[in-house]
DNA sequence: TTTATAAATGAGAATAATTCTTATTGACAA
DNA sequence: TTGTCAATAAGAATTATTCTCATTTATAAA
């Protein structure tokens, strides 16, 4: 019902964007690429479809980045890094965070644990290189 | 310097209010706090000296929850539990980032890690008691 | 005591990301 | 063709945060 008609043309097209690209963009990103198949789609609905995906758990939130949220179309458990002088998130993959310590957080916490989030941020390889 | 003296009264007490509590402010929380001492103290001081106190490192910034900015006047690396629930961020003391993870990290990114973050996020005990 | 100066602050305007509102459009079914 | 309902565009509204600038304050100098 969401495949292959002619509805939900555009809500596909923000599922595949963030689906199709690792830079784990912002909505803003999301509209100007979404825009050169669709120029007349608007940011609202950009907003509205993101968090349409991520309260279903299709997409998620990485949080803010200096004042404005990244999303990643991979909901895969896996670490993220990111670039203080670029703004750049990067995806740091074949790294897990021990299982050990996900039974420990539900047990320590005594409620029910969702979801973790490692992420490692510091300089990018080409903002080192960049200012020296 | 920035002890004992009249100077920095205000500066000092939101350091003093981060340190003290364990609820992970945001700086409208800490706002409402120091005017208790301080009633004319400004929001914009508070913003101001926030942003001073993440750049010399004495406190950390944990992201927003909610669109709104936390704080942690514990700089030691430790793992925070976040209720999607009421909001409350808690601390999962000793429990900590192995260290090997930390180094694969820099070394996949080929760049500098200058920290990392760990948080688990869920329905915490008291909004898991409260559902149901 | 007076004066100078430099930093800290208060007040509120400005900014910008995000959400909300409402009229319109578009897809599908009857 | 018509009706219905969800999706959308446009832009207004909201709100956390930052910025500006005149004022205050603490200390040092005269």
């Amino acid at each position: 019902m969401e495949q292959g008609t002619k509805q939900f043309k555009k809500r596909n097209a923000i599922l595949a964007c963030l689906r199709g690209t690792d830079v784990h963009p912002s909505a803003d990103w999301v509209h100007a690429q979404i825009r050169h198949e669709y120029p007349d789609i608007s940011l609202g609905t950009v907003y509205r479809n993101l968090a349409l995906f991520k309260q279903q758990g299709v997409i998620q939130s990485l949080g803010t980045v200096n004042g404005v949220e990244r999303f990643d179309g991979n909901v895969d458990p896996h670490v993220h890094f990111i670039c203080r002088c670029c703004d750049s998130v990067i995806d740091l993959p074949q790294m897990e965070v021990p299982e050990s310590l996900c039974s420990r957080a539900a047990d320590e916490t005594g409620g029910s644990v969702a979801a973790c989030q490692l992420t490692f941020t510091g300089t990018c390889q080409s903002c080192c290189a960049n200012n020296q």
